[in-house]
DNA sequence: TCGCTGACCATAC
DNA sequence: GGTATGGCCAGCG
């Protein structure tokens, strides 16, 4: 193949669609190889069309999003992804720690299925 | 040109 | 059940 494998990662998430979440795992996947999801997280925070690419819309295994990292803050990744129609989950529960961060992603509910 | 690091995921102890 | 480490592959110095 020509294109690189970051060129297909990108391809991959900008095909997600809206109100949809997809994991590094599985973008890796779909990018050919399951393995790669160091590369995909790689590949996006290179990022080379931000704005065109919805890396908000790739989230972790258990549903959570980056840490610290992120293109302006995770509360707003949390707000992007809720303005698309994203479920959330609150982890909070067992400890009264009102922790902003944390939020997990309903993948039950909103994870992209092709 | 070679080596190291890195938005991860899975398995082992 | 939680924590720690390993392994895969690609981009960058």
């Amino acid at each position: 193949m020509s294109e690189s494998f970051s060129s297909r990662v990108y391809d991959v998430v900008r095909r997600i669609p809206m109100g949809k979440v997809a994991t590094y795992g599985q973008v890796a996947a779909l990018a050919g190889n399951p393995r790669n999801a160091r590369i995909v997280g790689y590949a996006l925070h290179s990022n080379p069309e931000p704005g065109v690419i919805p890396c908000h819309r790739v989230v972790f295994r258990d549903g959570s999003l980056a840490p610290g990292f992120a293109f302006g803050g995770p509360e707003r990744q949390r707000a992007l992804l809720e303005d698309e129609g994203v479920s959330f989950i609150p982890p909070a529960k067992s400890h009264t720690n009102a922790g902003e961060e944390g939020w997990l992603v309903d993948l039950q509910r909103c994870q992209w299925q092709e």
